[in-house]
RNA sequence: CGGGGCGUGGCGCAGUCUGGUAGCGCGCUUGCCUUGGGCGCAAGAGGUCCCCGGUUCGAAUCCGGGCGCCCCGACCA
């Protein structure tokens, strides 16, 4: 079989083997304006997937969505300090409209706090108006100098909530509880397995006074945040005028959070679980969770495996399985099998003359290469094996990037151990908490302080690089 | 913005040094044959050689300028 059929190997060349993926798996291509995406409909159909899951999360704890412009107006940008010094550079400016040179220049969202801020400044009056929660489902531009399909491109899809608060317990509850959502996404639906922690002053989002994350580890030891909720403070609140009135008639400020996650984690679920073969889903946001591939000689075999396999797909539609017939004629079943490897769909299920003959099916798991993941299934019992085989390869895709990650962190006591840790992986070190030890960590090393996790070791010690006393301890690597 | 690579049918490339008929592989179309791990055979379709200017009898090729893309760093979800 000819090279360029392959993958360029993930070992190898990581990046070239992320590249080639998404483009063969067909789950984006590039648009023609530099560093944008078009969302292919199979990629689509993963990101559904994705909004679906966290869409409910949000509804069950009370978030409504609704739909903010896609234009702000300049000055909004600048009411915030420390959020126009984090934004500026990356803005795309619209300075021109109807074929006249606009008064003031609109800003395309790079992030909707200000407009939003905006908003609610006008609709909340009183402390009965809180806590007013939420979202919306959106795509947002920035101008980022190095774009990569999925991990940052220049427009993206993501989902960004706003909540407001009357106070400062209640917005630090809340930017807690979407982490945990966050967490509980990534960890149940996509088998990523991520640590929640905070974020140092130096990663925190521009204007927020606590920013959280929920870090991954992908499949090169590199590290990825996947989702970031922020406790705005009442910085916004303050820069647009956001009051209520409280139970004693006093004028208060309110205290405003919000909280994100994008088609970056697309990226993530390709990186931590994919291999050279190309795609591997978690069951739960695979858009086909079975494909059912047809395997005849003849006419006579073609019209007996059809009716067989259209009838397995009836019955396995029926028990709620997304499943895929693939009657695609000319190209051979050996074909089929690559190609749906090549797209991460997790069970694949053969059915030949021979398994019509005896009453059988082959199923074969993504996740196993070759004949380990086979095996053959009396066909009453089809349905019944894909569910409880879905549900292993969730979780055997989800213990397989623990024991990855495990592999891959080290509990760096000493500076050398340390570099020798985020050259390949996390390290798990004390940190003085010092903006100034982190910078130079980064400046040495290229590993950045990820988050310092929420689930702590307790107890104190030495700062991993000037040795003064440390109470927390960070996960430290290098980042996308 | 620094460093590197590259622009030639849809995709990947050769041809550029040494100017002279635009080529190969894959893909695509049609037909036959195949189909249990990326089938085979045959016949076809498809190109402003990134753009502008210059040199020349003649430019994909040489010269000048521009534009774009990808990769690696700094910034970032």
């Amino acid at each position: 079989m000819a090279e360029e059929k392959k993958l360029p190997s993930r070992s190898e060349d990581f990046s070239e083997w992320y590249n080639q993926l998404v483009l063969r798996a067909e789950l984006a291509d590039y648009a023609p304006v530099r560093g944008c995406m078009i969302v292919r409909p199979y990629g689509w159909a993963l990101w559904e997937n994705i909004t679906q899951a966290l869409d409910g999360r949000f509804k069950a704890t009370g978030h409504v969505n609704a739909a903010f412009p896609l234009l702000i107006p300049r000055s909004f940008i600048d009411k915030e300090k420390s959020h126009v010094a984090g934004f500026s550079p990356e803005l795309a400016v619209v300075t021109h409209g109807g074929g006249e040179e606009l008064e003031e220049p609109l800003v395309i969202r790079p992030t909707s706090e200000t407009i939003i801020g905006h908003a609610y400044a006008r609709w909340i009056q009183s402390y009965r108006d809180l806590p007013l929660l939420i979202n919306q489902w959106n795509s947002v531009v920035r101008w980022e100098l190095r774009t990569k399909l999925f991990l940052r491109t220049l427009e993206f899809y993501w989902q960004e909530g706003h909540t407001a608060h009357a106070t400062a317990e209640e917005a630090e509850a809340e930017t807690r509880q979407m982490l945990d959502i966050y967490a509980d996404f990534a960890v149940r639906d996509a088998a990523i397995p991520v640590i929640p922690g905070r974020k140092s002053a130096a990663e925190r989002f521009a204007g927020a006074d606590q920013t959280y994350s929920i870090e991954a580890m992908m499949g090169d030891g590199k590290a990825l945040q996947a989702g970031t909720s922020h406790n705005l403070g009442q910085n916004f609140a303050q820069a647009f005028d956001i009051r209520y009135l409280d139970r004693d008639g006093a004028l208060q400020h309110c205290w405003t959070t919000s909280w994100g996650l994008s088609t970056r984690f697309v990226g993530a679920i390709i990186m931590v679980h994919g291999d050279d073969q190309g795609l591997i889903l978690p069951p739960r946001l695979a858009p086909f969770q079975a494909v059912i591939v047809p395997i005849f000689r003849n006419d006579a075999e073609k019209t007996s495996v059809r009716d067989a396999a259209r009838k397995l797909l009836a019955e396995l539609s029926d028990a709620a399985i997304r499943v895929k017939l693939d009657e695609r004629e000319g190209v051979s079943p050996g074909f089929k099998f690559n190609d749906w490897e090549m797209r991460g769909v997790p069970l694949r299920l053969e059915l030949g003359p021979r398994d019509v003959a005896q009453g059988n099916v082959v199923l074969a798991r993504r996740d196993k290469p070759g004949k380990e993941g086979k095996s053959i299934v009396a066909r009453q019992a089809v349905a019944a094996s894909v569910i409880e085989w879905l549900k292993e390869i969730q979780q055997a895709l989800f213990d397989r990037a623990l024991a990855f990650r495990k592999s891959r962190t080290v509990d760096a006591a000493t500076y050398g151990e340390f570099k020798d840790a985020v050259a390949w992986g996390f390290a798990f070190s004390w940190w003085c908490g010092r903006s100034e030890c982190e910078e130079k960590i980064k400046e040495e090393t290229m590993a950045t302080m990820r988050c310092i996790p929420l689930e702590q070791p307790g107890g104190t010690g030495k700062c991993v690089y000037c040795g003064a006393p440390a109470s927390e301890k960070g996960i430290f690597g290098r980042a996308y």
